[in-house]
RNA sequence: GCCGACGUAGCUCAGUGGCAGAGCAACUGAUUCGUAAUCAGUAGGCCGGGGGUUCAAAUCCCCCCGUCGGCUCCA
């Protein structure tokens, strides 16, 4: 490469027709390009030239090669011909290149800044989860502090969704085999479900929430009165993702999900999506997240009707276009039984990750044969939304510690103050401070060796605990606290109830 | 699943065929100190697992498991 730039060879752009384009890759013996060029339409064909070397391109490309300054080869990889798996893998290099060498070093010191923040690596840094090769890839080992935080996201959870009207329920992780069949799982999704036999009965271990949902809605009849009914449950699902894809928290095989079911007559479906999409928008924004939204259409491999379908898709649009929310469109990207709007997180280094889901079903209800009364007397069909908001709590838990680089707010965070003496002398009232906060459901720990103060502060530094109450003899004997933030550093020194009611103010708020 | 790389102490890593190492963490002792690292000592290993080559394997070969970077697929 070093040489190709010194040369400063000129990109040279001509046009081919069809007919010479495939003459000259034919001459090539370059059948990838061959493949390529046979299948476009009888347009004129855009190449550029380099040296000895000719590819077709829309360009534009830059004068000459000297141009490249800086550059730096990151990585090899294969890479299915035109992204089809079942097609052969090329070798594929990836490299970056700069007009100058400051700028590809800009570039590559935020490619480590971006490792730093690495869930996996926080994660193992912070305590708060594992991955074991002998437990299996791909399922999620809860150490204490990533426990808090998951039971904390678990509380927030159940409280905004009974704020919105949902009813918590819980269902089984095995369902018999003849249910997954009925619902169009087996010949669906069976490639990513696991399966177990109890004497001599098939069962299928859940990838989803929503058959026992719709078993608890069959278990009375209801009227339209009783409508919308919106079920919800932290629902633990496993689902066979290949080997390869499996990333940290990120991509597991054993995940739960916020998940929900609303069961609504169609006259309710328009005003039910958009109370799911306001919710979406009102969590977000407690967590500081920007988002893009994407609707996806019904894949190949799909059940119901067409005219179900159209009715489906209808809905989303329309309750998106009522929000005024911009949204891009995903040709066949659909779930196996019914479309869908899918909510991406950006993440704080520009990878966006799929959390909220919102699915708009009028086949399964079908299937299994739910109904309402309706005002008429007769019975009615209703339709079914499955939704999530945060998606998979594993999942949303990677992108939260990568967004907050493990320095959770306030009230994300698995210990929120630090107890520090400063000598032996203060140990007793030092734990009367931290007994207080335990008691008054502020988490807490204590650090008593006998340590320096120096050090004790670089130890809950590391461990991004927000508050540090410092202990010495002037705290003891004045009755107060010296309170250190973990970015603003050294506070006021002030009477521990005082502390005690700042810190439930900014958990109240759940400010940044 | 596919392509490639990697797997050594709790963590980060050195060790390329001949006695398994370092720093940090841990543990023990001393130190009682005012806002990011006190000192000394001790312990720690089936070198991911299994098989093979060799007088001899962490090191070379094969299989499996797992991780990482991509591809395909997805919450």
């Amino acid at each position: 490469m070093r040489d190709i730039i010194k040369q400063k060879l000129p990109f040279k752009r001509f046009i081919l027709t069809k007919a010479e384009a495939v003459e000259l890759f034919q001459k090539q013996g370059a059948d990838y390009k061959l493949e390529l060029v046979s299948e476009l339409d009888n347009q004129p064909i855009s190449m550029y030239q380099q040296g000895d070397f000719t590819d077709l391109c829309r360009g534009p490309h830059i004068l000459h090669t000297g141009m490249v300054k800086a550059f730096k080869l990151l990585s090899v990889a294969g890479a299915y011909w035109r992204g089809n798996e079942h097609n052969k893998m090329l070798q594929r290099i990836y490299g970056t290149a700069f007009a100058d060498k400051k700028r590809l070093k800009q570039h590559l010191f935020r490619l480590e800044e971006a490792k730093k923040r690495d869930h996996r690596k926080l994660g193992q840094e912070l305590d708060l989860f594992s991955i074991h090769p002998d437990v299996g890839a791909g399922l999620i080992i809860y150490h204490p502090k990533g426990a808090m935080l998951r039971n904390i996201l678990e509380d927030f959870e159940k409280k905004e969704h009974l704020r919105r009207g949902y009813q918590l329920v819980m269902g089984p992780q095995l369902l018999k085999l003849d249910l997954w069949k009925k619902s169009g799982h087996y010949d669906n999704y069976r490639e990513n479900m696991y399966f177990t036999e109890i004497d001599g009965r098939k069962y299928g271990i859940k990838p989803m929430n929503c058959l026992a949902h719709m078993l608890i809605y069959k278990s009375k009849i209801r009227s339209y009165r009783d409508l919308p009914i919106r079920y919800f449950e932290l629902g633990a699902v496993y689902r066979h993702e290949k080997s390869g894809v499996l990333h940290g928290l990120m991509r597991v095989r054993g995940f739960t999900q916020d998940d929900a079911h609303i069961l609504c007559t169609p006259q309710q479906l328009n005003d039910e999506i958009i109370g799911v999409i306001d919710f979406v928008q009102e969590v977000m924004d407690i967590f500081g997240f920007s988002y893009d939204i994407e609707i996806s259409t019904r894949p190949a491999k799909s059940i119901g009707s067409d005219e179900a379908w159209q009715l489906a898709t209808d809905a989303l649009y329309n309750a998106l276009n009522i929000k005024g929310l911009p949204y891009t469109i995903n040709e066949g990207d659909g779930a196996f039984y019914g479309p869908k709007i899918d909510v991406k997180l950006r993440d704080a280094i520009g990878r966006s990750w799929q959390c909220a889901t919102i699915q708009c079903d009028f086949t399964l209800p079908d299937k299994f044969k739910l109904c309402y009364i309706g005002e008429d007397g007769k019975r009615h069909t209703p339709v079914m939304l499955h939704r999530v908001i945060l998606g998979a709590l594993e999942r949303f838990m990677g992108v939260l510690i990568e967004h907050y680089t493990g320095a959770f707010p306030l009230w994300l965070s698995p210990v929120q103050v630090k107890v520090l003496n400063i000598t032996d002398n203060q140990k007793d009232y030092a734990e009367s401070v931290a007994r207080e906060l335990i008691e008054q459901d502020i988490r807490a720990e204590i650090d008593i060796r006998g340590e320096k103060i120096g050090l004790k502060i670089k130890d809950a530094q590391l461990e991004k605990i927000p508050y540090m109450l410092i202990i010495g003899d002037k705290e003891k004997d004045s009755n107060q606290v010296a309170v250190r933030h973990r970015k603003k550093g050294r506070q006021a020194t002030l009477p521990l109830e005082e502390f005690i009611k700042q810190v439930k103010t900014e958990v109240n708020q759940k400010s940044q």
